[in-house]
DNA sequence: TTGATTAGTCAGCAT
DNA sequence: ATGCTGACTAATCAA
């Protein structure tokens, strides 16, 4: 519906005033000025005149146009890189909820331990007394007071 | 140098052709109907369909204008939700680098443990026999079964 | 000269 | 009648 320049009287003029397009009808846009010289050989400086401005009209019709669409494809441009934009800040969200909370659970976990170990320091140190048995499967860790960001194996305390 | 629309003659169709304004400049666009019929009282069917089609291009005109700003403004909100997803989503990928070492970190802390722990098994159960001596700062814990099927890297195949 | 962009004009649609 | 928008034209700038 954007261009019906077929059946509606757009106002686009057409040339047929009142005589036969001697050389053109709207496609002396594309000729090159040397072809389009070799058309002009035996007119009236007038009649020269009024073809190459109804040229640069129709050039300038076409240099309208192509400007809109640019103006289209921009706005449609941002509109997907924002729309992109925004999938990705739920893709980061989602991602960043789903560690924090492997953080949280892995939070508590060393929190039980610490309770744990607590509860053994104040019944006296001996391990085998105080902890439940152990199976194949059990893990026993011991983990000198946490130093929070290296991950070094530090278990040598002296 | 770029744009020195100021003195020159543009398209803008100013009324001044034979007669003095008799109602109007260019301010008839800014009168109500009602306040225009009083002006227009004696006044030929001519002149009151020309001065009517004349307000309407005046109004016209402010139209086009405001579309235009529209359309910028349209653009600038737009280009603006971009820069500040942006913004967002590199938050979010920060926020989450953050949160990837922490989880590391901790996951090699475990697996640290696991490590020790096996050999604690190996060596036949007795930990304090195994283990060094626990000071007050020290902490045992007790992993079951690791719940999570996680970066375990066994560098230790003792 | 050619292409792009701006403002003004008109047609056409919608309110 | 009023407001908005697409398309066209002319003016102007830039290459």
């Amino acid at each position: 519906m954007t261009s019906e320049r077929n059946s509606k009287a757009l106002k686009v003029k057409q040339e047929c005033g009142e005589n036969v397009p001697v050389l053109s009808d709207s496609e002396l846009m594309s000729l090159t000025v040397r072809e389009l010289n070799l058309h002009l050989r035996g007119m009236s400086r007038d009649e020269i005149q009024k073809l190459k401005q109804r040229r640069r009209t129709l050039k300038n019709r076409g240099y309208a146009a192509s400007c809109r669409v640019k103006r289209v494809s921009q706005r449609e441009a941002l509109e997907l890189q924002k729309t992109e934009l925004q999938r990705e800040v739920e893709r980061l969200g989602a991602e960043n909820a789903g560690m924090r909370k492997e953080l949280e659970g892995l939070g508590a976990r060393l929190a039980a331990l610490q309770r744990f170990a607590r509860g053994l320091e104040a019944g006296g140190g001996n391990l085998l007394a105080t902890a439940p048995r152990l199976n194949t499967a059990s893990v026993i860790t011991i983990v000198k007071s946490p130093p929070q960001p290296q991950p070094q194996r530090d278990q040598e305390p002296s």
